[in-house]
DNA sequence: ATAATAGTGTCTGTCAGACACTATATC
DNA sequence: GATATAGTGTCTGACAGACACTATTAT
């Protein structure tokens, strides 16, 4: 053991988190799906103290034997009972007086799951719902702690995550999908109408967006001509973007 | 006092943070800067066990009294003895084994600074040094903690931040600025060249990007024409973006 | 037939890449 | 004059907005 390994044992035996005022880490998630036409958020009706009611984000406290990661696609599983592809880290929020029960850092994540059109009721959860975005996001709605900032980033995140990430895809359930469904994504999340030929065109101009499958399905609702399937083809990013707005 | 309230200054009344396994929140800073025509990193020497002797990115403990960003600000004036324009939070790492002192998350943040032509000797800091991204980014260079891994997301969030978001300008020392400093940014930061003609009317059609002084400057170097002046125009956001290259 | 949806083709305007050319400075 | 840098103008190709047109289905 060399000298410097020696004084850093030393330093590690005297040294004791526990020296310094306590602080907590937990995990929030926002979890989008497209649900009825709208671009929906898994809330959960808070069960226990403080924001006792309330409704807020699913998430929970980090363990010190897991990553954040790790922390946030378990509180994923238990609180909607359902793992999913796309779980990316978004901000962390830190400041003195977001939690009653001390200093408590969150670290938020944003989760996109097909439409789950029976929601879920997870275990430490008293009550679940899906909710609209624009409704969660309305003045008169109450969201326990900072919840409401963080959706609002949340928000941002996905809408603008959308103009270059291929993720639309993984909010339709099934595995092949028509380019209509893969329009309705795009329209829903972004809140605007689409021409149609041009939203082909630009996401057949992407290489390895989609590939074609060879095989039609018809229109659920009325009439109308039967659609190609596609299915993702693995591109990682969409260059040039799409363009969501003339600014 | 409702009956809700009461219940909840009991249940804060018997929560203590200290009966949970005990967590530190630290701060890492990305200080990025151009000097001698090379993107560079403000790196400190670490003066203190763990990691002792290594070099590190400047940071340190959250304090409880204090947001995430506070914190930030306060470890970059106390460690550069800076303040700047821009600081924003890139990421969070936490997992197990990142600190041989315990459970320690860190928010990980990026800042700009001016070229600070004399850089720097932090109080807790017994060294301090820029050192070019490239040269910390290689095998060969060593580097205490995860910290080689924030350094690489944050190279990352710079070179693409620079395509949509008006920050160039922050990298140069002065208020007044030619076409060509601003082009010698993107430059450097991307490692590529720029077509100057294609630069400037890409640079003049973005509105509030840059206002013209009436001013000229001429060159530093040789001969050549002066040069137009131009400030700052404060637009928010650069769309459409820059385009790096063809992916 | 009519309505509804899918898919093709084309015109147009914007904008970036490339580069020739002019203007103004030092040496 | 040579050389270096700043700035103007223009050709071209890529691509998005708009929309007319054809194709295929249900009612």
């Amino acid at each position: 053991m060399t000298e410097l390994e020696q004084t850093e044992t030393e330093f590690l035996a005297n040294y004791n988190l526990r020296d310094y005022p306590a602080i907590g880490a937990t995990v929030d998630l926002n979890v989008f799906t497209i649900h009825e036409n709208q671009l929906k958020i898994l809330l959960i009706q808070r069960g226990g103290h403080p924001e006792f009611g309330k409704w807020a984000l699913p998430g929970g406290f980090v363990d010190v034997k897991e990553s954040l990661d790790e922390a946030a696609k378990r509180e994923l599983l238990e609180e909607t009972k359902i793992s999913c592809d796309f779980l990316e880290q978004l901000k962390t929020y830190g400041y003195p007086g977001r939690d009653k029960r001390g200093y408590i850092i969150s670290t938020a994540y944003v989760a996109f799951v097909p439409n789950l059109d029976d929601p879920v009721a997870g275990d430490d959860a008293s009550n679940a719902a899906l909710v609209s975005v624009d409704e969660v996001l309305d003045d008169n709605f109450d969201l326990a702690f900072d919840h409401k900032m963080i959706i609002r980033d949340a928000v941002d995140r996905v809408r603008g995550k959308l103009e270059y990430a291929p993720i639309a895809h993984l909010f339709i359930g099934k595995d092949e999908f028509t380019l209509s469904d893969l329009r309705n994504i795009y329209e829903i999340v972004w809140g605007t109408k689409l021409i149609p030929s041009n939203f082909r065109r630009k996401v057949l101009s992407i290489e390895n967006f989609v590939i074609s499958t060879g095989k039609r399905r018809q229109s659920e609702i009325v009439g109308g001509r039967t659609a190609d399937l596609y299915k993702f083809g693995g591109v990682e990013i969409i260059y040039p973007p799409f363009r969501k707005e003339d600014i």
